[in-house]
DNA sequence: GACAAAAAACCGACTGGTTGGTATGTGTTT
DNA sequence: AAACACATACCAACCAGTCGGTTTTTTGTC
């Protein structure tokens, strides 16, 4: 074989950090129980990261390289309506909202509430994640507009980044009830302001 | 005088916690550093709170006594249209979310995302902020919803906590993208649901 | 309303444990 | 032999929380 998996180690790291930041936040997670989680010396640690702030900005943008496979081989990409695809990237979020909340919460958001000020490169990080996210949501809503006829009315970027926006808020909905289905009714809203949304210029022949 | 405020200390510490939570986070904060912005001694912070974790949860349950006297007086409740009120309050908080970004944020958002599962105090204290925050809002949804004879179509609480979330939501996308501008467009589109969420019904006279 | 006793408010030095980070060494690959 | 990928022991700084002591306020009594 020409080479194995390299980066073992880092990448255990990274997704040890994940799981840990999920739970506790950032700076409540110590360098030490990153190592333990993922099972590798502090050494190792500090031989992949200068700093604690920067695995955290890694993992910041590895996020969405974690992510973006998931959602890029999920089928709601399959209908041919592309608002149908749309609503059911929103009714998948919903659905992704029941069971424990760390395993379903986002790290770029849990992480960039505490750093947003104090690390530049943990900001960043979690911003590329969070834009990179909501831009793989502009195509189909560029094609819903273009297929119902809807102009400048609709600014697809903007949706977009107010679907991940409604994502996050349910997230900290959830966190704070308890309870996920808080956070799930949220993101049902959202469906129905989409639905609202694209029904809203091409209803004149039902009015 | 009968009584002069008494309490000065105790409430000197959980404002000192509000500004350097927002910034910081809680975890990132230390007693030390609140004391120091209180201009208090640690004497005097164990003598208001066992511990840091109280304080913490004390300060989610304040932060909604302090927030509510300034929604309380704002002109929003003015119209006579509960609509209107409700559309009023949506522009409020988007017009606030411009400046510095810790001067308009959420100190029970910030602290709920970092300790939901670590302090079940906190997260209590957060949640009764929130929900608090929401639950104020239902009144004017429930009187908008009955003058324009809309039914159970709309769940007022439902709606109320969908509102909290997406401004929860617009402070994540503020922090990470260090504009506030990308916080008020997701209110913005908050404002458009709640216009087509009852325009939908009364609809039939304009078309 | 004077005064002592008691309670509450407050102070700041101290502690034991933890933290991010370093220095040095070892085995492995190139 | 040089670079890399780790491991371990260690350190100074910092942390939440404690403790004995002082000041201020409240209270009970005459």
């Amino acid at each position: 074989m020409a080479r194995t998996a390299k980066p073992d180690t880092r990448n255990a790291l990274l997704e040890a950090a994940f799981g840990l930041v999920r739970r506790q936040g950032l700076a409540a997670t110590s360098v030490d129980e990153i190592c333990a989680a993922a099972g590798v010396s502090k050494g190792a640690f500090f031989h992949h990261f200068k700093s604690k702030d920067e695995l955290a900005a890694a993992a910041a943008y590895h996020w969405s390289a974690v992510t973006e496979p998931f959602f890029a081989g999920a089928p709601y990409h399959q209908p041919e309506d592309p608002l149908e695809r749309l609503l059911g990237y929103i009714d998948l979020r919903a659905g992704m909202m029941c069971g424990e909340i760390a395993e379903f919460t986002c790290v770029a958001g849990t992480m960039v509430q505490e750093a947003w000020a104090t690390s530049p490169a943990v900001r960043a990080g979690a911003w590329d994640s969070m834009s990179r996210h909501a831009e793989a949501l502009v195509p189909d809503i560029e094609a819903a507009k273009a297929e119902r006829g809807i102009g400048d009315a609709i600014d697809a970027r903007g949706l977009a980044r107010h679907t991940v926006a409604v994502v996050q808020g349910a997230f900290v909905l959830a966190k704070a009830s308890g309870d996920p289905a808080t956070g799930a009714e949220t993101v049902r809203h959202l469906r129905r302001y989409v639905e609202l949304l694209f029904a809203d210029r091409r209803g004149t022949k039902d009015a």
